[in-house]
Formats: structure tokens, C-alpha cells, sequence
RNA sequence: GCGCCCUUAGCUCAGUUGGAUAGAGCGUCGGACUACGAAUCCGAAGGCCAGAGGUUCAAAUCCUCUAGGGCGCGCCA
């Protein structure tokens, strides 16, 4: 485990948390901060400037030739201090090498309006090289998020048809959220949050008695809003198989609970085996239903009115659409529910949301909003930051679901949302048709059937979730360059082969002594090193923004300085493994700790690391 | 009409929570294989970061407005 990663001291934790990040341990970035932090406090101590009251950072240059790390501080303190900041920097580059008395750090320079652009002695990278493969499979895990207990709800597709690709799109960001966060530390829950309690399961029983009935020899018309798809037939026909025609002209009141019961375990399994096709499982999986059964969402209301959060009233009338006359007062509505009647809201309003919201309808039911806050209250009981990954169409219902959890005396920022958008399908650049009244709907198991788990997962992962994202089919199939899970299975699979052919050519083992690694001296050796060390600074950094696309790009930078790396060699002559049997030993180790991280990464992912690729087999296509 | 999200190279997108001369891939053009995987790489061309103001040492990034695109908007879940 990570524990015996070489831990900087961290004296004094509101400082520290000022300085920098705050999140970020990676150990050679901490040493720098640490560092500077003490030359700063001592030249603050000398009164050779103010003590620092915002933070500074100590980040990594976009251009590598500005050196391993910029620091701002110079910057920070020109204003307090009334001093221009390159002045400033000068006193702070002497105060930075008395701290360090040339132990660790190479050059220090004045640069652009102030910054202090720093470099580590080489060995000193190289020497963290072999924490890499000590660590092995666990390299890159941090305890930033020591003690937090995070629940992740994702997916909580409705049980009433299989996954489509939208949903999966959802279920692969949840599920690399949740990773992420647990390799950040986190105690980590996966939860599913099953919806079968409302009306669209009920629409579902019926369709499945309507089937049941056409498999009697009726002949029926699937109504607009019903379920028409095969799966439904196949719910009828178990039904009808193992209970025969007795429900055929049974009133509803009869078969209703029964097939709404046989249907839901039906159709949740048919979405257990979707996710399980793209390798994802759930610690806890939560029926809306038996929050009402436990009686969960009865005590939940009689508390918010013990808080008085909420009053019976009306609502306000609706904004209207534009173009769309505003529906008289008192005129029913779709539902033919007429706007006058009381209902019971709750006190949203006074924590952000726009207008109050309805806990129970005019008939005295709860809403599903009341069931929902109800469950969001008991999921913060179990955990200490809650995080939803849902479709962007739920993105209205943020802003009350906040509001409920800061009325009931939580943060509203103990709930983060990742909203992801929609999912554009496309074969060979062309839209898939996508009719949901047909039921046609593009299943997940469609897809993944056609383009392996891998390159589903990765392909979800290669936008920003709040990005629409085009997913072709074509592409995702195709083992060239411009698909991105090829390329970076590829790279790993490489690596593996050096490392097998070095075997087999008898050369050199790798080795990870200092003497050995220090004729790693390329620039790009280098700079692959430096990459390899920023592994679990980038996980640390994805984890606490929910952001997992950042490591399928990291991972796609990464490999791709290998290749270029790689590639040179042969062009120079510089062969991986070569004559120089030191030289062959250290680019072995590299080697080994670049392949780690790459696995490491494509773990976190959810992606497989394979040892070779398959043989392309071109005469497959047409 | 109101709210949220988006707008960066011809196309698809990154941009390290405000840092230095804005980066990749694809596409285009031109190059590199007696080889540990050329399933790769190198180079060139390509930009008013939608537009206008503001905040400060510093803005693609934060605030306001405008123009386009998406989503949502009464007791459906």
C-alpha cells in the first residue's frame, strides 16, 4: 500500500493547507512546497517581506523548459510587500537555496512577470523511480480522502426496459468516479437507486398484461406511453407459462402487484447483465419501494414536520412556454388535477430553489421528489459527501435537491452532482437512428457486443461529462491510431514485449540503483520519468474534481511520449535494449515503472492492460 | 419567458480549479522500417479561445451583457 511512500512532514495542517493545493501530496511537488514554505516564513521571520496571507502555488510549467516547477510567491507577496515582484524573487530564490543547501534542487531563476522557476537535481527524480514497482499495483493511490466515507448513485436507471447507451455512458463515469475516489482514500459505496415504485412501473405491468393477453390470441394495440419492447413479451410469456390464463380478464386489481413484481426482477436482471458486460457491480442496491414499506419516507415527512419545512398550499402558476397560452385558473391540467387544491410543499424556496416543492399531492400521496429527498437524507446518514451521476435532463432538479439537504441541516455541498450529457451514435460518421417509440432504442449490449467492454468504457471516457459526446461504432472497432483505446492498450502491450524480449535476449536486468538510473540522461527519459512520478498527483487531482476523463488523457499523453521516445531511438540507433549494458538496465527499469503506471491507469479505468495485442486480422473487413 | 450547461485550429476535443509564446488527435501536405510490434514516429500548414465590457501583477479560465446550440421548466418518475 501506499503508506510507506515517503511522507513529507506537514507541520502545521492550516498552512499547508494554504500553501499550494491542498490536495495534492504527490511527494516531489510536497518537497518543493515544503521547501519554499520555510524559506518564506523565515524571510517573513527576518522581515524581509510580509507573511504570506493568500496561497501561492507550486505547480508544474506548461513548457518544460521553464523547469520542473513554477512558484508564484513573488508574485503573491509584490502587492502586500509594495515591491516589484522579480525584486522579490530574487531574495526568495537565496532564502529557497539556504533552505535547501543544494541537497535537492538544481537551478533557480527569475522568469516572465516573477516566477521562480525551479529544478530538481535529476537524482532526485531517479531516485523516486523505484517506489514505482515497489508499490506495484497500488502506485498512485493517495490518502487525501483518509476517513471520508463517499457514496456514489449512479446509474438508477428506471427497471423498466434494458440499458441504452445514454445509461451507459452514466455507468461508466459513476463507476470510474467511484474508483478514483477510492484510490484516493475515500471508503468508497456504489449504489443503485431502483424506481419501482411509481407509475412508469405500473405502465410496464400493464404492458406485460397486454402482452399476455395478445399471447392468449387477443389481438391488442400497444397504447402511446406503454412498453412495447420483446423483453416485455418474454415477461408475459414466463408469466403466462408458469401461472397459465387465469389473469386474462381478471380485474387489474388482481394481477397488478404480481406482474409489476415478476417485471421489475425481470428487467433488473437484464440490467445487472448489461452492467455486468461492461464490468461494473454495486455494493447496495435501494428500492424506492421499500422506503415506503419500512415506512422510511412516513417518518421522513412526519420529521419535516416536526422542522415545519413543510405547509399545505398552492402552487404557483406555471411560466408559461412561449408561443403557449397560460392555462386558465382552476383548469385541469394533463392529469386532469386542477390547479386550486392544496398541496403539501416544502420550504425549498428558502434555500435556493426557485419555488417551493410538492411533497404530497393533492390526494395526500408523496410525491416522488418526497421519496427521493427521504433517501438522500438516509444515504447522508450512511456517508459524508454523497455524489449522483445523472442525465443532463435531471439538471433542473439539482438546485431542490440541495435545498433539501442544507434545510435538513446539511451542507449543501456535502451532495455534488455530475450531470453527463447525451450520447450521439454514430456508424461510419452516420446518426443511428434512435426512434424510442419503437422501442428501438440502441442497447447497450448492442454496442458492447460489437465493440468490446474496453473500448465502450474508454470511448465514454475521452469527453468531459458535461460535453455531448459523439460515440461511433465504426471507430470504436477500427485498431488504428485515432482510436485512442488501441493506441493506448498498444503502448502497454509494447512495453510488455520489450520486457519479454529482453528476457529472452539474455540482456541485462532491470535495475533501479542510483549508479544505474543516472545515465538516464535523454531529455525525453527525462520527461518520462517526471510523467510516470505525476501519476498519483493526477489521480489525486481527478478524483476531487469527479473528473475521470483526465486520466484516459493523461494515460493517451503519456504513451504517446513513449512512442516518440521509442521510435527516435530506432531512428539514432539507440536501441532499447543495446550494447551498453547499464544503459539497457536503466531503460528496462523505466520500462518496468512505465508500464506499471500504465496499468494502474487503465485499472482505474476499468480498462484491461493486455500483454499483446491480438493479431490485426484485416481480411475481416469488407 | 425563466433557469442550468455548452461555444477553443477545417473536424473531434484537451487546457493541471487565474499563470509565461493556447495544445493533442483526425484530416491535408512532406518525410522515417534489413530491426525489441511502422498497430509507431518526425516535420509543415492551420487560432480575433463566439462577441463586447469588467475584476488584477496576470483571464480561454472569474463577473456582467449580447449572439448562437443543447437540456429542463405545474401534484411524471
Amino acid at each position: 500500500m501506499a503508506s510507506s511512500t515517503p511522507t513529507p512532514e506537514r507541520a502545521d495542517p492550516p498552512l499547508a493547507r494554504r500553501c499550494g493545493r491542498g490536495y495534492d501530496r504527490a511527494p516531489m511537488r510536497q518537497h518543493v512546497v515544503d521547501i519554499v514554505r520555510r524559506a518564506l516564513a523565515r524571510g517573513a521571520a527576518e522581515g524581509r517581506w510580509p507573511a504570506l496571507a493568500t496561497p501561492f502555488t507550486v505547480d508544474p510549467p506548461r513548457d518544460p523548459r521553464h523547469g520542473d516547477f513554477a512558484v508564484n510567491a513573488a508574485m503573491v507577496l509584490a502587492k502586500p510587500a509594495g515591491r516589484p515582484p522579480r525584486e522579490l524573487a530574487q531574495g526568495i530564490i537565496e532564502a529557497i537555496q539556504a533552505e535547501d543547501g543544494g541537497r535537492s534542487i538544481a537551478s533557480l531563476e527569475i522568469a516572465g512577470p516573477g516566477f521562480v522557476n525551479l529544478k530538481l537535481r535529476p537524482e532526485v527524480w531517479l531516485a523516486a523511480l523505484p517506489e514505482v514497482v515497489r508499490q506495484g499495483a497500488a502506485f498512485g493511490r493517495s490518502e487525501v480522502g483518509k476517513g471520508k466515507r463517499v457514496n456514489v448513485e449512479f446509474v438508477s436507471a428506471n427497471p423498466t426496459g434494458p440499458m441504452h447507451v445514454g445509461h451507459g455512458r452514466g455507468a461508466v463515469t459513476g463507476d470510474v468516479v467511484a474508483s478514483l475516489l477510492d484510490w484516493s482514500g475515500h471508503a468508497v459505496t456504489r449504489e443503485y437507486y431502483v424506481n419501482d415504485h411509481g407509475a412508469q412501473v405500473q405502465t410496464l405491468a400493464r404492458s406485460v398484461h397486454l402482452r399476455y393477453q395478445e399471447l392468449l390470441g387477443r389481438t391488442v394495440t400497444m397504447p402511446p406511453k406503454s412498453y412495447p419492447g420483446d423483453y416485455v413479451i418474454e415477461i408475459a410469456r414466463s408469466i403466462l407459462v408458469e401461472l397459465g390464463p387465469r389473469f386474462l380478464d381478471a380485474p387489474e386489481a388482481e394481477w397488478l402487484d404480481l406482474f409489476r413484481e415478476r417485471a421489475v426482477a425481470h428487467v433488473l436482471a437484464m440490467i445487472r447483465s448489461d452492467l455486468a458486460a461492461i464490468r461494473i457491480s454495486f455494493d447496495v442496491w435501494t428500492s424506492e419501494r421499500k422506503l415506503y414499506d419500512s415506512g422510511t419516507v412516513q417518518r421522513f415527512l412526519a420529521e419535516l414536520e416536526a422542522k415545519d419545512l413543510v405547509y399545505w398550499g398552492k402552487l404557483p402558476p406555471p411560466k408559461s412556454k412561449k408561443g403557449q397560452p397560460v392555462p386558465a385558473a382552476g383548469a385541469p391540467n394533463e392529469e386532469g388535477i386542477g390547479e386550486a387544491e392544496d398541496l403539501l410543499l416544502f420550504r425549498s424556496s428558502l434555500h435556493g430553489d426557485e419555488v417551493d416543492r410538492p411533497v404530497k399531492k393533492s390526494d395526500g400521496t408523496p410525491t416522488y421528489f418526497c421519496a427521493d429527498i427521504a433517501y438522500h437524507w438516509d444515504k447522508r446518514q450512511r456517508a459524508d459527501q454523497l455524489v449522483d451521476v445523472l442525465g443532463a435532463d435531471h439538471g433542473g432538479y439539482v438546485a431542490r435537491l440541495e435545498a433539501a439537504l442544507e434545510a435538513l441541516g446539511a451542507s449543501r455541498h456535502d451532495l455534488h452532482v455530475v450531470l453527463i450529457q447525451m450520447v450521439n451514435l454514430t456508424r461510419g460518421g452516420e446518426a443511428v437512428k434512435m426512434s424510442k417509440r419503437s422501442g428501438n432504442v440502441v442497447s447497450l449490449q448492442e454496442v458492447v457486443d460489437e465493440v468490446g467492454c474496453d473500448a465502450t468504457r474508454f470511448i465514454f471516457l475521452t469527453r468531459r461529462a458535461d460535453a455531448q459526446l459523439d460515440f461511433d461504432i465504426e471507430l470504436a472497432k477500427r485498431q488504428t491510431l485515432d482510436n485512442p483505446v488501441f493506441y493506448v492498450q498498444y503502448g502497454h502491450a509494447r512495453l510488455a514485449r520489450i520486457l519479454e524480449k529482453a528476457a529472452e535476449a539474455d540482456a541485462p536486468e532491470a535495475r533501479f540503483d542510483a549508479e544505474t538510473l543516472a545515465v538516464l540522461t535523454a531529455p525525453e527519459e527525462m520527461d518520462l520519468v517526471k510523467r510516470i512520478l505525476s501519476f498519483p498527483d493526477l489521480v489525486a487531482g481527478a478524483a476531487l474534481a469527479w473528473e475521470p476523463h483526465r486520466v484516459a488523457f493523461w494515460l493517451q499523453e503519456t504513451i504517446g511520449a513513449f512512442h516518440s521516445y521509442y521510435t527516435q531511438g530506432k531512428r539514432t540507433g539507440e536501441r532499447f535494449i543495446g550494447a551498453d549494458p547499464v544503459k539497457t538496465a536503466a531503460r528496462l527499469a523505466l520500462a518496468r515503472s512505465l508500464k506499471q503506471v500504465l496499468a494502474n491507469g487503465l485499472a482505474i479505468l476499468g480498462v484491461s492492460a493486455p500483454e499483446r495485442m491480438e493479431s490485426r486480422d484485416l481480411a475481416e473487413d469488407v
